[in-house]
DNA sequence: TTCGTAGTTCGCCGAGCGTCGTACTTCGAT
DNA sequence: ATCGAAGTACGACGCTCGGCGAACTACGAA
C-alpha cells in the first residue's frame, strides 16, 4: 500500500456540488448543529468520541454523514480515530456568510435559553 | 364586529420566540424557499395563488403555514385572498445576516443550476 | 496474537414531513 | 340569496428522518 492510512479523506462533495437545501438540512438538526459549533469553537479537528453527544454511536456516526455530504465538514482518519474538520473556506465560496450567521445566531440563542426545550412554542396555539 | 375584516394577523411567534432550528428547517424545503424567494423579489405581499407552485392548494396552505409559524413570513387576510409578507426586520433581529445570505445563495445557485434536481449528487456515491 | 477502543453498517421502529383529494369556510360579485 | 373563487381543515398515503441495538471492521497496544 503506498497510501498512507493516516489521511483517508471520506467521499465528500465537491465545493461546486454543495447545495444550498442541503446544507440547511443539515444545520438543522439540533444535534448536528451543536456538532458544527463545538467544531467552530477552537476544535478544528476533533474526533467523534470528543463530542459529548447525547446519542449513540450509531446515531453520532449517522449525523457526522449527514454533514460530510452535505459539504459541512471533512472527515479523514487518524489512527483508530475519525477527525473531522470544518470545511470554511468551501463553504463560504459555495454559501458565503451563511456558517457564519447562522453559528452566530446559535450562540445568540444559546446565551438566552441554555436548555433547549423540545418544540414548543409558549407564545402560540 | 368591531374588528375589521381586511387585516386579520395569523397566529405566529413573536420576535423573540423565532427559533434558529425552525428558520433553518422551513429555508430547507425547496418549494418554501421559492415561496420565499419570490416574496424577497419586490413582490412585498402577494396572494397564495399569485406563486406559481407545482404543488396543490392544499400543500400550498401546508407551505405558508411552515413559513408563518418559522417566523418567517407574516399573513393577513385582505378580501378573500391571503396576503404574505417576510418578516425582514424580524429575521433579522432574531437571525441576523441569515436571510439575505440564504437568499443569496439560492440566487446564484438558480443561475448555475436552473432546474433544481431532486437530490441527486453527482459527484459522491 | 490477542484484546480493547473507535467507527461503521445494517435492520428495525416510531415519528414527522410532503403530498394529495375531499369537504368545508369565507368573502366578493352577481 | 346564490354562486364562484381563495384558503383552510382533515384524513390518508408514502417516504424520509432520527433514534436504537447488534454485529462487523480497523487500528493500536499489550
Amino acid at each position: 500500500m503506498t497510501e498512507s492510512a493516516t489521511s483517508t479523506p471520506l467521499p465528500e462533495p465537491a465545493t461546486g456540488e454543495i447545495r444550498l437545501t442541503a446544507v440547511l438540512h443539515a444545520l438543522a438538526d439540533p444535534v448536528r448543529l451543536q456538532i458544527v459549533r463545538q467544531l467552530a469553537e477552537g476544535h478544528e479537528d476533533m474526533a467523534c468520541i470528543a463530542f459529548s453527544l447525547p446519542v449513540t454511536k450509531s446515531t453520532t456516526t449517522h449525523h457526522f454523514r449527514v454533514l460530510r455530504e452535505a459539504g459541512v465538514i471533512r472527515q479523514h482518519r487518524r489512527g483508530t480515530s475519525r477527525v473531522s474538520t470544518l470545511r470554511t473556506a468551501d463553504l463560504e465560496q459555495a454559501v458565503p456568510g451563511l456558517l457564519d450567521r447562522v453559528l452566530a445566531a446559535a450562540q445568540t440563542e444559546a446565551l438566552r435559553h441554555p436548555v433547549d426545550p423540545p418544540s414548543d412554542a409558549p407564545t402560540m396555539e
